[in-house]
DNA sequence: ATTATAACCGACCGGTTGGTTTGTTGTAAA
DNA sequence: TTTACAACAAACCAACCGGTCGGTTATAAT
């Protein structure tokens, strides 16, 4: 009973890693029952199906992870300078393979939206957690900034500028192509600031 | 001999299609052929396999498609008010399928980049090309703007922008979030103008 | 010790996939 | 009229897919 929560880790694990190199649709269950090294039937005791395996891997594995990454740089005294240094640190650190990769929630958001409901619904309310966490933390410094903002605008603009930069350098895999855009969002982050 | 070059059109633009609605991977070719209404004989005359097919399709079809779009906006005399015209009505005429679908060129870019050579080497090519479209004729107008910027790093951050925005609006399937990105790229790009 | 059930195994299933092959038909040059 | 080849048609193939199911083992309560 105790090994069981292990197994259904390590499920989620490898199948969130699996999703990320080759999408959702075309991770197949025997590549994850190689990697786990468990049966057909060890995986369907603790998901229903392919689907609700993959909706627990985006709960689970996805949204804490990437809620938890954008959150600090928001919630620091400023959130201007933390952005930008979220930006930086990001461009500067992301290794060869996760620029190869890409975003995994930027991925998956891409490849599933349209196709299921279930991923949709499970996008969109984290889509406006993550905008709700960066606008409302805006505007808590509102009087450091310009006064023609509209923050809710203003944060999905960053996000877009993120994960299309993410998609651009997945794309040509190019790191320093993500630099390059980065460098140029930090340029239009400061200039929310007041003069 | 003259409908043989029909059918091959014909199996682009129905190919073209399904590739925008399900992905290259998930779209089978039985369904091609089913709405071709050939045979799967006639499909293999003309293309050596799906791979080959996929790339037809972005050579002949997407990027055409995707640097005519943009060409127009920048070339005019004044580019900066040339693309804020094209976000706009691109913004308001987008019909909810698209919105839906995303841009064919980011969806095929996103799904095949990391997976398949052939398409990152087109899509590579593909991006460069547009860079230097924009950031040339930007750099036309280079007395009208000011004087900090770099032009391909700026170039490369719009077209994030709005591959980013047509990402989220896609995964969220939300017109209006679309409109609000792209009003907030009009906004970072009037701000390249002096004063 | 018995029993119940969670945890897991692996053979099997129908269906679909991309791809091959064999055969037919239309057309156009010789 | 014969010949040649482009342009298809359609049956067929092995491989793989997600999913099912009957059976086995481990564990924990009674």
């Amino acid at each position: 009973m105790r090994e069981a929560e292990q197994t259904r880790q390590l499920i989620l694990d490898v199948t969130s890693e699996e999703i990320h190199k080759n999408g959702f649709q075309a991770t197949s269950l025997s590549t994850i029952l190689t990697q786990c090294n468990i049966s057909k039937g060890a995986l369907y005791h603790h998901f229903a199906n392919k689907q609700e395996l993959g909706y627990a891997v985006f709960e689970e594995i996805y949204t804490p992870m990437f809620l938890s990454m954008w959150e600090p740089a928001v919630t620091q005294e400023d959130p201007i300078q933390g952005l930008c240094d979220f930006f930086e640190s990001l461009a500067k650190d992301m290794s060869c393979e996760e620029v190869i990769c890409g975003c995994p929630v930027n991925n998956l958001s891409q490849e599933m939206a349209c196709v299921d409901e279930g991923f949709r619904l499970r996008i969109l309310a984290m889509q406006q957690k993550l905008n709700t966490l960066i606008s409302e933390n805006l505007r808590r410094v509102s009087e450091q900034l310009r006064s023609d903002l509209d923050y809710s605008q203003v944060s999905y603009f960053i996000v877009s500028a993120f994960h299309g930069s993410s998609s651009l350098s997945k794309s040509t895999q190019n790191k320093a192509l993500f630099q390059t855009v980065m460098a140029e969002l930090c340029v239009y982050i400061k200039s929310l600031q007041k003069n």
